[in-house]
DNA sequence: TTCTGGTGTGAAAGCGTTTTCTGAAAAAAC
DNA sequence: GTTTTTTCAGAAAACGCTTTCACACCAGAA
């Protein structure tokens, strides 16, 4: 039973006939140290050693052996990544700009999902640590801080979307306060007086950032904000129908609403195509994100854009300077309005 | 420079200080030979020491190292999965689905991204199997099929969403020829005789299955399919846009689309937006996977459903029995129409 | 009793690297 | 020209595990 799969593995590696590092030492003429040292620059080498070594490696297409390596050295040549929940759009796109970036480093990346659980995210990270995973990036996540801040003095890591007090230049983090703010704005510009916020989970940081700054857009424009006005989500389109759903049932007059992701805002204009209530010219919609499939919602939807693909780069080359023993410094990325047809004008 | 990510790295492994085989064998009082036995069950071992040797294990929290692991037995606990392109979010659902099958399993996954590119596909490959995994699972993709074909035969391996001659028993498959047929008779059902159809990528097997059982559809309802009514995209929803304009400027004449899949319908349904054609009172539109967003959009749109908690479940179960040399053999799945509410009906 | 044939066990040889440790040769200092 | 450093390179010891080999033990057969 299990030999042969053994067998199968065995023979399939004899076929391959992996070329190691003593084939090249042989070639080269110098002893495995020797070769080592030229692959990992670790120690000086004679030039005529160096070139011979070099050309060796080439003409036998070496590969190193990535668990001798790992054995030998406690280098994995791999990076853990762990996500907040894969098959959600956003941390995708960023998944995406970042498995980009790291694909032609040598490094490979091993994907761990958090399941949006913080039980989930720790053991998640565990597993990726008995990798002996080099280096550690987190998008989003909501494991415990503490047990983050300790790792991050440890190990390579760095941290998308989130705030991790003390290692500030290992987060790149989104300005969601400006964001929540700016999308708060666009509205009053338009002539909006009476704004409504669906909230994301009153928890997540992000959520209580975006909130922060609708209401500090509607208080610089001199209106007080609602209590009323804003009712929670979850960050899914569900949540965005039922949201919807109480803030008319409570009657509230409001025309237009900010959304404080994408998901949500589709399930609130659900919600209001249900009741014949039209968009933008009944009421508007602002969403948060720029998921794909905004550009092509009925009517497409305004909302702000996350810089998915900096997000990624800055991410990847971040953790590959850190690995390199290079000292990296973040700076907070912003989002932009992108402007659609969800929104209307009011004029008095 | 190096040296600096080198020392962090050591640091917090001597921190965690590896319990190693040693030291169980130690505390069992017994052979290392002994416990790698008793670990891998791969020969009989007295059963008073078994029992000592699991004690040790479960009072150290012994884990093996899979770099000693790797490197001695040539088994890396590891099973590569190629997809097709992440944060596509039919193969992310997937992708979610094996992830969380393969969690509690022992093995770790390592995610490679084809970027729906040959080349590309088959460089990730590759560079999957110089991790050495001890398994491929290839959700979609467009590898060469030669190439896939040598390595089905010599190491554990499964296909998601795809036919490979002669490994019909390791290739997950969905029956899209059914799919598109289904779909073309809900339309039928509902009195449609003029159907149009966006195809995907006309090179796409899935495409052409697609196709394939919209015309069969068509001609046992005996309708003719024309030519003009199909209109080849992309699989995006901006190809979505531009076939439905291409239809509607071609001056054709139709009461529903069936889109092959739900971007493409997504696109559609923008187009005719923007034309002041309503669906479904104008023009009917069924997709194709049902995607997350499919319940949400305006209106929500019927569409086939790609069971993909089941495919990803079936695909880690068949890798997983494969990889412990249990002979595998996976029944093709089917889909399931979701009626929603894009299709109008038309009485005579 | 002696021989044969399992069983269960430990010693030891790898697996492909990195990294001391050592020594020789070359360069610098006297 | 000798002594003292510095450079450079090879031998060999890890790293933690699997697996072969050899051997001791004990049963059953002769």
């Amino acid at each position: 039973m299990k030999t042969l799969s053994q067998y199968t593995i065995k023979r399939i590696m004899s076929e391959t006939k992996r070329v190691t590092i003593q084939d090249i030492a042989k070639r080269a003429d110098v002893s495995i140290s020797t070769v080592s040292r030229v692959l990992n620059n670790s120690a000086a080498v004679g030039e005529a050693h160096r070139q011979a070594v070099e050309e060796a490696v080439a003409a036998l297409d070496y590969r190193p052996n990535i668990f001798a390596k790992g054995l030998a050295g406690g280098v994995s040549m791999t990076i853990g990544i762990l996500t907040q929940n894969i098959s959600s759009p956003l941390y995708d796109a960023i998944l995406y700009h970042v498995l980009q970036g790291i694909r032609d480093s040598g490094y490979s990346a091993i994907i761990a999902d958090g399941q949006w659980h913080p039980d989930e995210s720790r053991q998640s990270l565990q597993s990726l640590l008995e990798r002996q995973v080099d280096g550690v990036i987190i998008i989003g996540g909501n494991n415990e801080e503490a047990h983050l801040i300790e790792l991050a003095g440890a190990m390579p890591m760095v941290f998308v979307g989130r705030h991790i007090e003390g290692y500030e230049h290992l987060c790149i983090c989104i300005d969601e306060y400006t964001g929540g703010y700016m999308a708060t704005q666009h509205l009053l510009d338009r002539g909006h007086r009476q704004i409504a916020h669906i909230m994301g989970i009153a928890t997540h940081p992000d959520a209580i950032a975006r909130r922060h700054g609708y209401e500090c857009a509607l208080r610089d424009a001199s209106i007080e904000p609602q209590a009323a006005w804003v009712v929670e989500g979850q960050f899914t389109q569900s949540s965005g129908v039922l949201a919807m759903e109480m803030l008319l049932t409570q009657g509230q007059t409001f025309s237009a609403v900010f959304a404080a992701n994408d998901q949500m805002a589709y399930g609130a204009r659900l919600a209001l195509f249900r009741r014949h209530i039209r968009v933008p010219d009944d009421i508007s919609i602002i969403g948060y994100d720029d998921q794909p499939h905004s550009g092509f919602t009925i009517p497409p939807l305004t909302t702000m854009r996350q810089p998915t693909d900096v997000i990624g780069r800055t991410a990847t080359a971040a953790i590959l300077d850190l690995l390199k023993g290079n000292p990296v410094a973040t700076k907070p990325l912003t989002v932009d309005l992108i402007v659609r047809e969800s929104v209307g004008r009011i004029y008095r």
